[in-house]
DNA sequence: ATAACTGCAAATCTTTTGCTTACAG
DNA sequence: CTGTAAGCAAAAGATTTGCAGTTAT
């Protein structure tokens, strides 16, 4: 299943996840997925995210990878980014050593409006921004 | 409701936010906390955390307070601390700025071991800390 | 009169569990 | 044998929704 979570470009939640397993091994079952997941959270192989929320109280999944990345979310048209930044391990040293934490896992998340969509709407609506964005985004 | 939000010290989950708005009015519904919920929400006046899935797929919720807190959670005793940092204004600055997203909202959680913990521990349980320590946290 | 809010009950969706069988060491 | 993993079906838990009755504007 590891496998089918790294192939897979974005970040899965449990149903999509069990859908592509199902290709492969046609009568595999939720609970399966579930605690497989469960294993592999405990092994600290994968992350679970809950991109803001966007979408509800679904959780997703993706392989960890080396450097941990930061996910934003537009709330507009529900687009997640993934990027970097070496300001966020300084953070983690940080925040580990004046609180006397060993951080054994971070997430950071952001949720605003992407490049794509600010410049779609223009300058005129902070108004509108305000009062409908959060309401229905699109899903990813 | 924002009150009863506001003058509890912790993070509160809707079950018990439920719970403690009934003393104030007896018959309030669940749905009408949902539906709260969901209204500051868009007004932007509490946040919404899962602290790092500790307790399971339940979601927090805090007023907002002017800086934003970074929420430590210990997966071995589940206590949540709540601390700042100067750095994470300017990781916020950076990413917005790189990536040209507008952050609306960000949210910054971390598990692992708390100060009390780590200590309790002593220094020679590594193996015990990574097979054992996600396994059954107390609860907050 | 009209729009917004509430309780109530039922529905929905996601995740978890108990039980039983299959399988590997 | 013996413990671990898997399917299946049912349960549990959290959140949402439809509807009808109220309240506020």
């Amino acid at each position: 299943m590891i496998e089918t979570i790294q192939e897979a470009a974005g970040h899965l939640d449990a149903a999509t996840l069990l859908e592509r397993a199902r290709k492969r091994d046609a009568q595999i079952d939720r609970a399966t997925v579930y605690r497989t997941l469960e294993l592999l959270k405990k092994l600290r192989l994968i992350n679970e995210l809950d991109l803001m929320h966007l979408t509800g109280r679904k959780h997703f999944y993706e392989a960890k990878t080396t450097v941990d990345q930061v996910h934003l979310a537009c709330f507009q048209c529900g687009r997640i980014e993934e990027v970097t930044s070496p300001l966020f391990d300084r953070l983690k040293t940080e925040i580990s050593r004046q609180n006397s934490f060993q951080i054994r896992e971070v997430r950071l998340e952001a949720g605003g409006l992407c490049k794509a969509c600010s410049a779609r709407n223009g300058k005129t609506d902070g108004i509108r921004e305000k009062a409908g964005a959060l309401v229905a985004p699109n899903r990813q």
